[in-house]
DNA sequence: TTTGAAACTTAGATCGATCTAAAATTTTTA
DNA sequence: TAAAAATTTTAGATCGATCTAAGTTTCAAA
């Protein structure tokens, strides 16, 4: 009967109390460090708690106090590796709060994320940070409101009721654009993947804007399979236009990996015989060779900074909703040179 | 007054139970899909919860029962997308059984760790999937059959007497040797970098083994700096051996990354003037040209087993420690090519 | 010595579920 | 039709903290 004895060996504030000679609610604010208690007795107190190897139980102190100390967050896709960095940053800045994450993974499926949104209440948790599934209705802001749940949204936006911490993608997209166009590049193609969402059509229309606004052909958008693996051997999309660009901007690092690996195969040399831009630069961006210019996100920052949102929120729900979008960076590295005139 | 108002309309089982005219015990029969109650109660009670809106508070349950359905998972660095995707089979895993996943990051610290166990503790986590930081003492393990808290170790080990889950790193550096080996191979050096730990430790003991029992020079250990924009810079070291490697097995995917960008910045071709074999292979493995050759530990898969041992760990605490080590795949791609004997 | 304020300490209710043991109801059996 | 058995339902204690309101001590001032 292990469990039983596990049970009763746990350690409660009242065994402290008993030990150090003193009532359960004078324990309750020595731990919760309260000036009340003189110094003598919070002395005793906090041997009495080392003694006996005292834990804290957060869940019973939750069900008077209304903070959980935790927090959710949920994202499309954790093997993606700049959710990871927003991730990290998330979960660095709350655990400095004292606060500790949820994860969950909603697999950009709106349903699941549904699941998992009922399932962080249950858990009693003090916000949200949700980078919307792609498909998500706005509903869900009103569905949030009703519940009173702090939520940021993150990277992605279905509402401007809510908090959210994103990226100015159309001025990276005018970054890239800008680039190519001083290079000389006239026919620029934007290489696209994955669902569709806020962030994604951020990035297609500020792209059509930036090459409307220096006049250059309409913007080429081609769409490629998801999957990494799959976008290499898809290369010659890229050639399939009635047009051939000599300059590709990447949606993100995924696109940029795969179509610098197809571009090899077909025996282009990038920056020379074509130009890559890539988006949402993560650390591996510096090992491509060419080593690969990008348009710089920030992911650790970003989660940084939607931390701190939330952590605002939750100290005041009433704040009016905020809206940080952060800048992008150009990194210019080796893969971008002067269109080929011969094409 | 709004958190006032909050906390008013906060739903709980007994004005579920008052709205469908039955006790707090009987809607909490249902609520636990209890047999005992009858059909029609059972529909009424059901009706009732969704008609108020009524969310489940784990937390007080909790507090009468001894699990809090939550696990805990320690990694050391989340930016590194290996850990990702081990988290991401965690995180898949523990989820399909309705557990939910607090994250941490130790940062490889052996003090931020303890803290990180401890708020573990704090929230009444049923058990943790810890990748022990570097330089945990064994002690720990000892520590935490105190606690009598379920653990299962992954990746790395510090006790026998706990759960473990990982690789085969042995077999996985056999395989590599004798593959390079085969190809006519004879100076081959092992590129490491980071903190020492087992699995630091288990492939530079199986690097060793395989070269001697192959009748090979006794193995080269070099070691290079640990951020990877740093390893492309170092990768001179290489050359400053005694005899030069004509084969370079890396130590992770980091390295392979590092160093696949650094030869190439040296005007050397990879799988002709010399050979490279990863290991770690994520998905980016794929992505590097020449396709990088490497020693595959399937970190997906890893974190899902480690997801199922704790499950059975926490079913059973008295379970014998049961150690789960993966075979490892050698996916030969075209990184290798024979040696040049001119060198 | 009494009084009042300041400094500490505490009893007991409370949060929202679960559990036990017993009560109420229905059905079956004699 | 009464007793026994089976099926449902429930009152009230309980988990481990916090909070309120009230009770003690201590000590300086009157």
């Amino acid at each position: 009967m292990s469990l039983e004895e596990r049970r009763k060996s746990r350690v409660t504030l009242l065994d402290v109390a008993r030990h150090a000679n003193v009532s359960r609610a004078t324990a309750s604010l020595v731990l919760r460090k309260s000036p009340l208690v003189g110094s003598e007795t919070r002395i005793r107190v906090e041997n009495a708690m080392r003694d006996l190897g005292y834990v804290y139980n957060i869940g019973a102190a939750r069900l008077r106090v209304e903070r959980s100390q935790i927090i959710g967050a949920i994202v499309p896709n954790l093997t993606n590796p700049f959710f990871a960095e927003l991730l990290s940053g998330i979960e660095g800045a709350i655990g400095a709060t004292g606060k500790v994450v949820i994860l969950a993974n909603s697999g950009d499926e709106v349903e699941r994320q549904e699941m998992l949104l009922r399932r962080m209440r249950e858990h009693g948790v003090d916000g949200v940070i949700l980078c919307p599934a792609a498909c998500t209705e706005q509903a869900l802001s009103d569905q949030i409101a009703d519940w009173g749940m702090p939520v940021v949204q993150v990277l992605r936006h279905i509402s401007r009721d809510l908090d959210y911490v994103g990226v100015d993608y159309a001025a990276g997209m005018r970054q890239a654009v800008d680039y190519l166009a001083s290079l000389g590049h006239e026919t620029i193609a934007f290489a696209v993947h994955g669902p569709i969402h806020s962030a994604y059509q951020e990035r297609v229309d500020g792209f059509h804007d930036a090459m409307r606004s220096r006049a250059l052909e309409p913007g080429m958008i081609i769409r490629f399979p998801a999957q990494l693996g799959d976008i290499a051997e898809a290369t010659h999309l890229l050639f399939d236009q009635p047009k051939r660009p000599t300059a590709v901007i990447c949606f993100n690092h995924i696109v940029a990996l795969g179509l610098s690996a197809g571009l090899h195969d077909c025996g282009l040399t990038i920056g020379r015989d074509i130009s890559l831009v890539g988006f949402d630069d993560v650390a591996d961006a510096e090992a491509i060779r060419p080593k690969l210019t990008s348009v710089a996100t920030g992911p650790v920052a970003i989660g940084e900074m939607a931390a701190r949102l939330l952590v605002d929120r939750i100290a005041d729900p009433d704040l009016p909703a905020r809206h940080v979008v952060s800048d992008t960076i150009l990194h210019i590295r080796q893969s971008c040179g002067r269109p080929d005139r011969k094409n």
